[in-house]
RNA sequence: GGUCCGGUGGCGGAGUGGUGACGCAGCGGACUGCAAAUCCGCGUACGCCGGUUCAAUUCCGGCCCGGACCUCCA
């Protein structure tokens, strides 16, 4: 399979070619861990997810790495304000955070790994870029020297006068260059800390990635890099320039991917308009499954705008998907590869939404196919390019019956229907219907299909 | 100001130098006791103005509108 990738260093797509077809390696930017993770954390989850699954398909072995960053000023506030140790908080939203993202379907990655377990590794590498001459210490800080790297600027494209003219933040007057950024703080003894070469401190944030990729992907180049659309600057420009001066020159990686920002219902999502959108909350209106297809539903470069319509849109298509597959619950699959279009689509810079067509498009030939081999092949089509999309993988009896209301059992709904069959038997279609309706009323949907009477419930 | 991305039918959203992806909603038909589901069909969409071309929504130029980023926000 020739996957073509778009790559945000050069600015087009490319074919993705890694530097080692039996190892490859993806590492992506994870949460700081202090509070749930909200609908837009959940997009490059669940786009590298996706990304993730169609490497698997092509290559034997991928190392996908996404780190938890559990040392933080956010997370210290956080503490503070509710008088625990970051400990008690870091490890409460991280476990919250792997549910959640479990509920979208997303994979465990390969490797998490932590700031906190990565010290060592942080300052071995800040020693290293000091030995260089690529970083300096002054008044307890270390600090990258930017003017040290000729490439800095290359992925964002900015040069070295813009970054300046747009510093939004008072140059700190030990800075030797205003572009120079902080790779070690002090920490006062409130703060939480490390002991290192310059005193008691803890990591800056962009020298964190860049020591756990080393530490678990190693010195060489990484294939794929990816992180939302915002940390292409200044974060990942920074990664580019402590790692690749700390590997003597060596080309970083090799790919930059960036998705795209979720806005919601046509606004940018921020705490000062107060329309921040958690999953965990979201999760308790809809399955996840159906939240996942949302943020599958556009390109991941493009921007998403979430919206209440659109969760429902992406519902009622799982629906039909559920059904089509429903359709075939007594067919044994025959094939366990997605069709070449679908393939094609994933393979053509992750087009899910093109993907997401040819998913349709098998079901529509499922809900056609009389033919059994075929019907055993277009199941077999249907779920394997569903897994690839984290889409499809439950019974479809169980979507299609799965938020039953307390206030109505299974039991009571397959009596009414048997009360119903006997009044349609002696052509009482005014008591058919009663009941039909009166269980319309309390969501529940019934469909006579061959011979048979089938009900779900309404999403 | 700099860097970058968009403007496609009622809505979402791909894509393409020349048969209107796909889904949701709607309408008509088939099926059904009636429905639902399913299947079939329908809607003359490509921001504006020029240019290139036999042909542009697709390429080029200009303009208008919207959005993102510009030192720690996915």
């Amino acid at each position: 399979m020739q996957i073509q990738i778009y790559n945000t260093l050069a600015r087009q797509k490319e074919l993705f070619v890694p530097q080692d077809p039996q190892r490859v390696t993806m590492y992506v930017c994870g949460p700081t861990v202090y509070n749930y993770a909200h609908i837009g954390n959940a997009r490059p989850v669940v786009v590298f997810d996706t990304l993730y699954r169609l490497l698997q398909q092509a290559y034997p072995n991928v190392i996908y790495v996404r780190n938890v960053t559990d040392v933080d000023d956010k997370i210290n506030a956080a503490a503070k304000a509710q008088g625990v140790p970051i400990g008690t908080i870091t490890e409460r939203y991280h476990a919250i955070y792997s549910q959640d993202m479990a509920a979208l379907g997303a994979l465990p990655p390969r490797i998490e790994p932590k700031v906190t377990q990565h010290i060592g590794a942080i300052t071995g590498m800040i020693e290293r870029l000091i030995a260089n001459g690529h970083a300096y210490e002054a008044e307890g800080h270390v600090l990258f020297n930017v003017p040290s790297f000729a490439e800095y600027g290359r992925l964002s494209r900015r040069d070295r006068d813009d970054m300046i003219a747009g510093a939004r933040i008072d140059v700190a007057p030990y800075k030797r260059d205003p572009a120079d950024f902080v790779l070690w703080k002090p920490s006062p003894p409130d703060l939480p800390g490390w002991d290192s070469p310059w005193g008691r401190g803890r990591p800056g944030w962009h020298i964190e990635c860049s020591a756990m990729i080393e530490q678990n992907l190693g010195t060489g180049t990484i294939d794929i890099h990816g992180g939302g659309h915002d940390l292409i600057f200044p974060h990942h420009e920074n990664e580019i320039a402590q790692s690749t001066c700390a590997h003597g020159g060596r080309l970083f990686s090799r790919y930059w991917m960036h998705n795209g920002f979720v806005n919601i219902e046509s606004e940018k999502m921020s705490k000062s308009i107060g329309n921040v959108l958690l999953v965990h909350d979201l999760l308790k209106q809809a399955p996840g499954e159906a939240i996942r297809l949302a943020l599958l539903s556009a390109h991941y470069r493009q921007p998403l705008d979430w919206t209440e319509a659109g969760l429902r849109e992406a519902r009622a298509q799982l629906d039909r998907l559920y059904r089509a597959l429903d359709g075939l619950k007594d067919v044994k699959p025959s094939v366990t590869r997605a069709p070449e279009t679908f393939l094609a689509a994933l393979a053509d810079d992750l087009n899910t939404p093109r993907a997401l067509a040819e998913l349709h498009q098998i079901a529509n030939a499922a809900n056609k196919a009389t033919d059994a081999a075929e019907k055993a092949r277009l199941k077999g089509e249907l779920l394997a390019a569903g897994w690839l999309l984290g889409l499809l993988q439950q019974d479809p009896a169980a979507w299609l019956k799965g938020d039953v209301n307390a206030d109505i059992d299974v039991t009571e709904i397959e009596a009414l229907i048997e009360a119903r069959k006997a009044a349609r038997a002696r052509k009482d279609w005014a008591e058919s219907d009663r009941i039909r309706d009166q269980l319309a009323a309390r969501g529940i949907l019934l469909e006579d299909k061959a011979g048979q009477t089938n009900w779900r419930v309404a999403s």
